[in-house]
This record gives C-alpha cells, sequence and structure tokens, in this order.
DNA sequence: ATAGTTTATTGATTTTTGTCAATCTTTTTT
DNA sequence: AAAAAAGATTGACAAAAATCAATAAACTAT
C-alpha cells in the first residue's frame, strides 16, 4: 500500500493486510508532466485520481479559448472530471496536472468492485463525498454571495496554499474573475 | 410507505414488505406552512426532508439582511442544509418552504439506522449524493464561466418549474443577481 | 371587496469588473 | 547566457450589473 494512500485511509478505515493488498493492488501509480491532459473535454474520465505529489486541476474551456477552473486538488485528495465519470458521459471539462505529479487511479469499474470486496469502502467513499459535496456548497455560496474582493480573501484564509502555489491566471478563474482584477486585489486593498 | 417516497425509490432500490414498513417507520410526516421556518441559521440540522408536496428552499442572509438562495428543492427530491445535517454543527444557512409543503423528514440517528439496518440503503443513498454533487458542480460551472443572461437562459432551459412557480426575488438570488437585472432580462433579449 | 403589504418593473446613476493594450517580469528553452 | 515565451502588472476605457428611487402590479388578509 502506497503511504499517501494509508495516511488518507487512516482514521477512516480499518482493513486486514489482506485487504489492505486488495485494494492496493487496484490503484495504478501514474507520473505525469508538467501540464499534461488526464482527460480531454469530450473524452469520458475512466479513473478518478489520488494526488500523492502535485496538484490537478478540472477547467472548462469556452469557443474563444477561455479557461475557468472548476477545482483544483491538492495532495492527499482524491479528484476527476466528476460528472463524466459517474455519469460515464463525454466530459465537458478538461482534466490536467498543472506541476508534474504522482498520482495513483483507479478505474470506474475497480471502484464498484472494491464495494463489494472491501466491506466499509462504500461508506469512506459516501462520507468522502459528502464532505467533497461541502465543499462545493460553500463555493457555491461564496459566488451567490460575495463579491470578487471577499472571495478572494475567503480563499487566502481557507486556503492560502493554493493562492501561492499556482500561477495568478489560474486563481483568477477559479475565482470567477479576470486576472487583472485579481492582480488589482492583491495590491489595492 | 408514502407514495411519493415509493416512486422515489422504484428503480434505485427493491425492498421486501418487511423492509418498506422498516423504512416507512422511520420517516414522519411534516406540513408546513408557508414561508415556514424549518432549520434557523444558527441551529443544526438535524432532518432530512423529503418534498412529497410544496418546495423547500436553502437560503443565507447577511447583516444587511440580503438574501441568497443556495438551493431549491421541489416535489420528490430531498434537501437540507446539507453541511449542519452531516457536520452536526450551527447551520450558516436557513431552510424554508416557501410554499406551504407537505414533507417526509428522517432524523440523522434513523439515517445511520437505515444503512445498517437496509440492505442497499447506503449503495442507493451515495448515489443520490453523487447526482447532487454533480448538479452543484453543474451550478459552480455556471458561476465561473457565464454571465447573468446565460445564467439565466440556461435555468430556463434546465429547469423552467422553478422560474414559473417561485417569485422573481427568489430566483435572482438563486442566480446570484439582484431582481432588478432579473426584470430586465425578463424583458429586453 | 378593499386596504395594506409585498413583489415587480422601469429609469437614472454609480460601482464593479471586464477588455484591450502596453510594459515589465519571470520562467523556460535552446 | 541569450532569446523566446509565458505570466503579471498597470492604465485607459467599456460593459455589465448593482444600487437608489419611484411607480405599478399582484397578492394577502381582514
Amino acid at each position: 500500500m502506497h503511504p499517501a494512500l494509508q495516511t488518507y485511509l487512516a482514521g477512516k478505515i480499518t482493513l486486514s493486510a489482506e485487504e489492505a493488498s486488495v485494494v492496493s493492488s487496484y490503484f495504478k501509480v501514474k507520473y505525469t508532466k508538467r501540464n499534461e491532459i488526464l482527460v480531454a473535454k469530450g473524452s469520458v474520465a475512466r479513473y478518478v485520481y489520488f494526488v500523492v505529489k502535485g496538484c490537478l486541476r478540472v477547467f472548462l474551456t469556452d469557443d474563444q479559448g477561455n479557461e475557468s477552473t472548476r477545482f483544483l486538488v491538492l495532495e492527499g485528495r482524491f479528484g476527476t472530471t466528476f460528472p463524466s465519470f459517474i455519469l460515464r458521459q463525454p466530459s465537458i471539462a478538461s482534466l490536467q496536472s498543472p506541476e508534474s505529479s504522482e498520482l495513483l487511479m483507479i478505474s470506474y469499474e475497480d471502484r464498484q468492485a472494491l464495494y463489494t470486496r472491501i466491506p466499509g469502502w462504500e461508506t469512506m467513499d459516501r462520507i468522502g463525498l459528502e464532505l467533497d459535496y461541502i465543499e462545493s456548497i460553500r463555493r457555491i455560496e461564496s459566488f451567490i454571495s460575495l463579491d470578487a474582493r471577499a472571495r478572494y480573501d475567503t480563499l487566502q484564509q481557507t486556503n492560502p496554499e493554493i493562492i501561492q502555489r499556482l500561477p495568478a491566471k489560474i486563481i483568477a478563474d477559479y475565482l470567477g474573475i479576470s486576472q487583472e482584477t485579481l492582480s488589482r486585489l492583491k495590491t489595492k486593498r
């Protein structure tokens, strides 16, 4: 079992040695280059990725080539273009690793298999899903009730690492604002 | 078993007569008046509600009394102030029935009990959660990539019933815009 | 039914944020 | 290290949307 995954699972589920090796066998390691595309817009996401090192970015592109970042996934978390993965439909969004990354990946079928083979796996997954959903609710709240400045301040409080680590361009469209506006927010207070 | 709930469950899970009566026993019927508050901001949400008739609205209020609608839940769906319910913490949002409604409610503890008592219940709930999460992702997408007009048009295409049924004021803050802007969107094309 | 209250519309204006363009800075590649 | 590319900042201007204010319309409740 990969130590990073072990850390993630600790406290969430208790596995016997045998179960741990079953789980382990379902995950494949993947190394990506900076800016590598893991799921292209229009293709079906076949895997969920666990970030061991690096990060993932889910983003939308429009006809004019504008990008907007839907999600950012840092170390120790799972990510994919979720609607595509679950509904098994072509993805509206793309999935990219903005930094060269080390990932663990599991396919849709193997995820299903773990539900039946490992008691408690589905419960763990459900709880993870609940937390991801809560995070997305917070994000919706920030859009319906905060202006650009307040959204930026909130991100700085709740997730300062993201701001330091990723290019301003990405932070800007994650916040739903232009990079010029973000640049001004950072200087003028 | 309430017929509306039965309809919801059909296709999602198969229950024996015995199981159906167990499920049924965990849900309590609740009738609400128009604009009744089910979860006040600051209190902990102890129930999830299934809408038999009427609707639910999850909304935020700021210091100046501005409201913004986080979610709208129509007939045949479950709703609550989700983060509060799951994390068992005081709710940032309030839950209200904008119309007089008929609801089925189940407590946090009873929801847990169903997971253990009814095989397949957790799977059904996980799948429901996945779909709710996908819906919230779509909502985030609309905020990061669409302007007011496009968000309104999208809502009209995907959920026209909401627009017809609820006051424009609520639709406006659900879309994250002022009611004046919505009013202008509706006339000028 | 009618008074009262809430909700919706419309116009005028301000504020916020986006766009375009130029420059500067940093990073990457050769 | 130099050249090239990409990213960030800044200013000027434009566009989108919010706010304020005044009516108008639609509900609610008596």
